[in-house]
DNA sequence: CAGACAAGGCTTTTT
DNA sequence: GCCTTGTCTG
């Protein structure tokens, strides 16, 4: 099976993919299908018998790369590989820990909490430590307490090191952070990896288990490892001394959270007996495009350099469009699409708009809802931390895991039980007093005098029915647990009640919630359908995550997010001095260079077309003006790009800049009508359709694939966009 | 103690 | 402009 596969790799690739012992360092280009030499290596080296699948670790940047990798190993081994370990440095810890954190005094039932569970323990802590949240605000030291994190400094050093008032003040909420974090027996993100290292530091037989059991490590996207990172595979990989990191200098655009480009630069230095492989062809974009990418990224000076080339023609030159403000901006963006979907045939999910800022994306979503272009939006509000999905989540934490205050506060006077502000301080206080946790406390609110008798009944109703269902956490699978505390608290109850068009939305956010429950436990893959593990799962999956390649709909999301993703059709807007690059990095060199590789992967994203927007207007919600629009200059990547590769469309003049607008909004109507009339269908669908659905309502048919029984269209139901399959759903046809 | 209303902050990127 | 947080009233 591999022979084949062997023989479709180019030298280079084949080169990586065959050289199975020892330190590699793969310096991959952008497109030069490393994927691809990491999933036929994997496949390799178990026909190979050189590691049997429990003996390899892969790690990679999202879970969704995990998934996919695993996938295509399978495909090329012919076989499941259970057992082999592929995941994000994150989920990989969280999964050492689960079995191996008593040796660190917590239980391996801890929860995990994502940034706004860390903020609100912050919040508490300040409110306990009597600072005022205006002065400091939660959000800035969860800043900096992560931040620090990621250097590896831990409280002790940063107290020592506090020089001012402020700092000091920093330092104290740090230092009940941290102690609140273990009463509550909980690890925050990068608690994962540090608690990992300090579990392999004190405990060598621990890290002498994982040492000699993965005898291959390999490691995606190694220019964004941070120093916890870097020393995690260190360690793991030092027996062994197979390790394959596989990154790309120029594509390192996560400095601001940690990432230490040194890591990759220093690999050799680290390794001297290291065999280090370049690839670069690139199998993704035309030479033009890859050429203007090039041409820009050597304006930084601190890379290894390379130069990416292809067997591609040069193809269209790059388009850049000057536009008058963000609405035009948009139309223009609309028409784009049209107009490649409809001159040249690409489906809507050939197609995305990336851009540097999540707030961006409203303007451009409002054109394309009412221009009828089908859009997914990666990023932004997500999913899982929607406000109804958190309050189910909490109880069901709470069900794993008792110490968790953060969880417990939440939900304890919600729904409304009639537990207010001062009898939970009071509960506080008791605990605090008492030692015991939060949980604890409510459990023998009898005994706490200073609570009226009232409450006191109502606290300890709740604890007792919490136990109740605790006593079965381990008997039932996740997903009845969710069913029997939604029902036990009626979390459902006043979203059905109410009528209004976004508690809706969020019956359906629970309900999808649910779904999403049944799913985790039809396809657990290590038989592992425990409550804990879902939890797991979910807190640390990204938006991305969730996102679905395959789904009829234009993909919009930041340029962070494209990294590893690759579309016929892309569309980066915003391209202005101060937005792209943002005005924070002008000042620094290193922070210029990163935002100018940020422009790089968004570049290299692009197969056959890229289109560059810019606005000479755009209204921005800055610190104090609220909503002022501001002049733009065009982004100095522009000018970078040199002019043989590239097509740039100013306006004139102030003057001629509205007239577009107006055209453009004729031709958008016209273009696509005939588009959409074009793809009917057998039931006599058609896009732009108005339907009404038993439970989502009234809405709009955006998207038709399929056909027959396989029927699917993507409705527009308010501002939820739905893939529902014609054939179960009782639509009902409207006229308008 | 809960719900309604007003003020304030926010926007860089994410596990 | 929207969402979260704080304040007031019943």
């Amino acid at each position: 099976m591999t022979q084949d596969l062997l023989e479709n790799l180019n030298d280079k690739q084949r080169l990586a993919v065959e050289t199975d012992d020892g330190p590699i360092l793969v310096l991959a280009g952008a497109g030069s299908g490393k994927t691809r030499v990491l999933t036929c290596k994997i496949a390799r080296l178990m026909e190979q018998r050189k590691a049997k699948p429990w003996e390899i670790l892969a790690v990679t940047f999202t879970n969704k790369a995990a998934g996919e990798m695993r996938k295509r190993v399978e495909e090329f081994a012919g076989m499941m590989v259970d057992g082999m370990w592929i995941g994000t440095f994150h989920s990989i810890c969280a999964r050492i820990l689960r079995m191996e954190i008593d040796a660190l005094g917590y239980q391996s039932n801890f929860s995990i909490y994502d940034t706004d569970d860390q903020i609100r323990q912050i919040q508490y802590v300040m409110d306990k430590l009597n600072l005022n949240a205006k002065q400091l605000r939660p959000r800035s030291v969860q800043h900096i307490i992560s931040d620090n994190k990621n250097r590896m400094v831990s409280v002790d050093r940063y107290e020592q090191e506090a020089a001012n008032f402020g700092d000091r003040q920093i330092a104290s909420v740090y230092r009940e952070y941290e102690d609140a974090m273990r009463r509550n027996n909980a690890l925050d993100f990068d608690d994962l990896l540090l608690k990992t290292l300090d579990l392999f530091t004190r405990h060598d037989a621990v890290l002498r288990k994982y040492q000699s059991r993965f005898k291959y490590v390999l490691v995606d996207e190694y220019q964004d490892t941070n120093k916890a990172q870097y020393y995690i595979v260190k360690q793991i990989a030092s027996t062994h001394r197979n390790i394959c990191v596989v990154g790309d200098e120029d594509q390192s655009i996560y400095r601001w959270r940690g990432a230490d480009i040194e890591n990759i630069l220093g690999f050799e230095k680290d390794y001297p007996e290291a065999t280090v492989i370049r690839l670069e062809q690139n199998y993704r974009s035309t030479q033009n495009i890859l050429d203007a990418a090039n041409a820009v990224v050597a304006n930084n000076k601190k890379r290894l350099g390379k130069n990416l080339w292809s067997h591609k023609d040069s193809g269209p030159k790059i388009q850049i469009h000057q536009l008058v403000d963000e609405n035009a901006e948009a139309l223009q963006v609309v028409d784009i699409l049209k107009d490649q979907y409809v001159r040249n045939g690409h489906a809507y999910n050939d197609m995305a708009i990336l851009y540097r800022t999540n707030a961006q994306s409203r303007a451009l979503e409002d054109r394309l809802r009412r221009g009828n272009v089908p859009y997914t939006l990666v990023g932004g509000t997500k999913f899982y931390d929607r406000k109804e999905v958190k309050d189910v989540l909490a109880y069901l934490r709470i069900l794993v895991n008792q110490q968790d205050a953060v969880a417990l506060r939440r939900i304890v006077n919600y729904p409304s039980r009639g537990i207010g502000a001062t009898s939970q301080e009071r509960l506080e206080t008791h605990a605090a007093e008492q030692g015991i946790s939060l949980y604890e406390a409510l459990q023998r609110a009898a005994e706490i005098t200073t609570i009226n008798a009232g409450t006191r009944a109502k606290m300890q109703n709740f604890a007792e029915a919490l136990d109740a269902i605790v006593a079965d956490v381990d008997k039932v699978s996740a997903y009845e647990l969710a069913h029997l505390v939604i029902d036990r608290f009626r979390l459902k109850e006043q979203y059905q009640m109410s009528s209004a068009i976004e508690d809706e939305t969020r019956l359906e956010n629970i309900n999808e919630l649910l779904n999403s429950i049944a799913v985790f436990t039809e396809q657990a893959r290590d038989d592992d359908v425990s409550l804990q593990r879902y939890l797991e799962d979910v807190s640390l999956l990204t938006d991305l995550d969730r996102w679905d390649p395959g789904f009829s709909a234009v993909t919009l999301m930041t340029l962070h997010s494209a990294k590893g993703l690759e579309f016929p059709v892309v569309i980066i807007a915003g391209m202005e001095e101060g937005l792209f690059p943002l005005f924070r990095s002008l000042e620094r060199e290193d922070d210029l260079e990163e935002e100018r590789r940020l422009f790089y992967v968004g570049m290299t994203r692009a197969e056959d077309a890229l289109y560059l927007l810019w606005a000479g207007q755009r209204r921005r919600f800055t610190g104090d003006g609220s909503g002022m629009s501001y002049r733009n200059t065009a982004s100095r990547f522009l000018a970078e790009i040199p002019s043989d590769f590239k097509n740039d469309r100013r306006l004139d003049s102030f003057a001629s800049g509205y007239r577009p607008r107006q055209r453009q909004r004729f031709k958008e109507r016209d273009a696509f009508t005939a588009a959409a009339t074009a793809i009917d269908n057998e039931a006599g669908y058609k896009i732009g359709d108005w339907v009404q659905h038993d439970t989502f309502g009234r809405g709009q048919i955006l998207g038709i694939e399929g056909s027959g029984v396989g029927l699917k269209l993507s409705i527009l139901f308010g501002k939820k966009l739905k893939k529902i399959i014609a054939e179960y759903a009782n639509l009902e046809r409207l006229d308008k």
